[in-house]
DNA sequence: CCATCGAATCGATGGCTGTCAATACGATGA
DNA sequence: TCATCGTATTGACAGCCATCGATTCGATGG
């Protein structure tokens, strides 16, 4: 008796990214996945010297300013944002390497 | 009395992304924010011809097929993936010109 | 027409998340 | 020290989503 081995239908391939980088990659993909989130990016890296104050994100965005401050802090946490305090105010940047980052991990599609 | 009118603390900034925008930028980050997902479109793209047939994913992602059907799904719809049936066979390969639209959107940085 | 095989859909489930009201924290200034 | 104001945290809730087993759909070949 055989074990009829039927033939493939396309040759096999290799995985080049691994479940932790694709995990990582994916939480910085998920920072930017929410309409919110990225209003907030787009306005503070619109700011004059690439600065802005919390305290002008609230009402463009048309949330509650709880909602605001965890996005902002998820922002942070992905390292897409940084945070400087200026007395009793929150000042927010863009950071543009981290973005460089994310576009460099779609050159994928050059290969 | 008066009213009294606190200094601004910083200049008011305008927004450049409005809601629907936003909305639309977000599915699409959405659809690669996930670590399977991501591979999918990794082991796909690294695909000799830059086709791969569905057969030949579920096995290295190590999820049920119904799943990775469904991710396979969710990548078609977003626009990511490109779907072709030969036979009993799908195959899918990566849009490149989509994955250029996300880097484009993420150019805001060097504003 | 039927058996087979690859892929999609269905139904269910557990976990994650965006949102807000209420509250707590922290810095400033009187 | 106390009142004020900007921000963060908490608690709660509703909706979304990744996953899988079971089933169905669809194309191929006998």
């Amino acid at each position: 008796m055989w074990i009829v081995v039927d033939e493939p239908c396309c040759p096999p391939l290799r995985d080049p990214l691994d479940e932790d980088d694709a995990g990582e990659l994916a939480s910085l993909f998920k920072a930017l996945a929410d309409p919110a989130r990225l209003r907030l990016v787009s306005i503070i890296a619109a700011a004059p010297d690439g600065w802005a104050c919390a305290c002008d994100l609230h009402q463009p965005l048309g949330r509650s300013q709880p909602t605001v401050s965890h996005h902002l802090s998820t922002l942070v946490k992905a390292g897409i944002l940084e945070r400087e305090q200026r007395g009793k105010w929150a000042w927010f940047r863009v950071r543009g390497d981290r973005l460089a980052d994310l576009q460099r991990a779609l050159d994928l599609s050059a290969a």
